[in-house]
Order: C-alpha cells, then structure tokens, then sequence
DNA sequence: TCTAACCTTGACGTTGAGGTAAAACATCGC
DNA sequence: GCGATGTTTTACCTCAACGTCAAGGTTAGA
C-alpha cells in the first residue's frame, strides 16, 4: 500500500484521501479526476510530498455533483464548469464578508453571480417542463397499453375457449 | 432550382419535402438528417427517381422532437434511438389491431414495449428530481444573493454618509 | 532494503456527434 | 441542351470526454 490514506498524515488538512479511494467512493476513474482537474473542474488538490494528489470530502461532494450534473442532466463539461465556478465566486463573497475593500466592486461582482444563477435557474425551469411534458405522455402511452392488454387477454380467452370447444367436440 | 419542392411531384405521397427544406425548417443542417437517418433514428425516406429524398410532416416533428430530447435534456442518440423505436413498436401494434396473427406475439410484443416505456418513465422521474433539488438550491441560493444585495446598499449608503459629513467638514 | 501496490506525467487511441470538402449526378428554367 | 442550384455518396477532420498503455517515481511494510 502507498499511504493509511485514512487519518494520520501531514496535519489537520482534512479528510485526505488519494486519487484511488476517491475514484473507487465516486466511482469515476483516476485518469477522469486528473481530467476534471485539468479542465478547471476541480481544484488543483494539495499534495503528498511525493507529488500524490489529497482530497478531501468536499471534492468528493463536488465530483458527485458533477456526475450528477452530466449524466443526470446532460450538461457539457464546459457549462458544468461555468455553473462551479459561479459556485466559487459565492464561496469568495462569503469568505471576504468583512465590510473592507471596494464595496461597488463587490457589488458588481454579486450582480455577475446572481446573473449566472438566474440563468441556470430558468434553463432548469424550461428543462423541468419539457420533462414533465414528456412524462405525461408516456403516462398516456401506458395507459393505452394496459388497455391493449386487457383486450388482447380477452380475446386470448375467447380464442381458448373456442379451441377447448372445438376439442371436445 | 433542383425541384418545385412544394406539392405536384410523385403522387399524392405526403407532404414532398427534400433534404434541404427539412434542414432550413429544423435547424439541422443536412449532413446531421443523413446522419441520423444512418444511425436510425429517422427511417429510411421514399427517394425521387433521381435519389433525392423525400420527407413528410411527420419526419418534421421527429427531428424536432430528437433535437428537444437531445440539446433540452441531454439524452444520447442512442437513448432517443431506444424511444423512437419504441414508438414505432406502438404504431405497428396500432396499425396491426386487426385481430388476426398470433394472439401471444402481440401479447409478448407489448409487454416489451409496456418495459421500455416504464424505464423511460423512471428515468424521467429520477431527472426531475435531480432539476427539482437543484432548483431549489438555486433559488436559496437567489435569496443569500439578495439578502447581500441589500447589505451592501446598505454600507455603501453608510458609507456615502461618511464621506459626505467628512467633505462638509 | 526490497518489493508490491499505488501514484506520476505523457502520449496516443476511441467513441459520439457531427463538420467539411470533393466529385459526380439530378432538376428546373430558359 | 445548358447553366445554376440542389443532392448524393465517399472520405477525411474535429471536438469533447474520456480510455489505455508505457515508463518511471513513491510509500508501507515484511
């Protein structure tokens, strides 16, 4: 084994996990965290003295989240980007709460982030929609079909009833 | 011109459009019909004498409606090829209710059809969930922004007022 | 200290979903 | 019958999102 990768380690810098754990927790592979890391998914990790990447319960959350995202919702890599980075620019605002600095500055720079939100907001909303339209026609669909079937089971009994008469005859 | 495009032509075939028309009409440039044409998910149009295609009304709607599953909720061409087949099983048990052939195939056949559309219908229900739980963090996440919002109108007001009695001093 | 298990970067391959270009055929209007 | 447009097929190119080696460094533990 490479590390106890569980506790112990180089201080109180969270969970630390390497890539192997975290690609078996997350169920994506090694080769798709370096990627996502590449891409600006995910934050460049801390590491291990010998170059091994740590991660911590939070990347793990946040390549949940982009799983979710793409495969759930059939986002591109690219827009899953600009969503988590909007995400970081909120983490920022809360981080530098303290009233110093520029304040229109800030305020700009909220105006920006609730712009981004808004848009995710209404392109989930019209994604919603579409979805549920779809779902009540294929409740439809089903209905249709159990009808069908009730029929055809009747005319099955019709059809072996004939044949039993016909044998006996 | 290659053709007049609109009625007259072959016969009272439909409604006579070629590639082009349908690419304009759609969205989706001709390359991408013959694609999916390929990969079936459009079947095979009537041609022309001269090879040219031939699409209906309802090819229309089909390519719009694998757009909308496509780009709106990010399902694959695989995934709608899986759909659209799946109507087109139920177009042949509409078209086939006359109640001749084999009872138990078309019970056998329907069953199949009644599966795929229930997983359909479960997929969808799994997406909505997600877009709803996102959807509701967004908006909460809305209200923080806002709530900031008007913190900081707020110390800028203070602000002004400071630098306004500073000046007048 | 040595080794098995783990990790690193780098480079090339693959698959899905098309884009683009070329060469030849089809149709229409004149 | 000719030219302008529209179409057909074939073939290669692209881009995203990884997969798959390969060659070598790291670490825990016997």
């Amino acid at each position: 084994m490479a590390q106890k990768r569980t506790s112990t380690a180089v201080g109180p810098e969270e969970s630390c996990l390497q890539i192997g754990e975290v690609a078996e927790r997350t169920g994506v592979t090694q080769r798709t965290l370096r990627f996502y890391e590449e891409k600006g998914l995910l934050k460049l990790p801390i590491r291990l003295e010998g170059g091994f990447r740590l991660y911590s319960e939070v990347d793990i959350q946040r390549v949940e989240q982009i799983k979710r995202l793409q495969k759930l919702l059939g986002f591109t890599l690219a827009e899953i980007k600009e969503m988590v980075d909007a995400e970081e620019v909120k983490l920022q605002l809360q981080a530098e709460y303290r009233p110093d600095a520029a304040i229109s500055q800030k305020k700009t720079q909220l105006l920006r982030a609730i712009e981004v939100t808004e848009r995710q907001h209404g392109l989930i909303r019209q994604k919603v929609d579409a979805l549920r339209e779809m779902q009540s026609k294929l409740e439809e669909r089903l209905d249709t079909f159990h009808g069908w079937q009730v029929h055809l089971e009747e005319a099955q009994a019709k059809a072996d009833g004939k044949a039993k008469t016909k044998a006996k005859a």
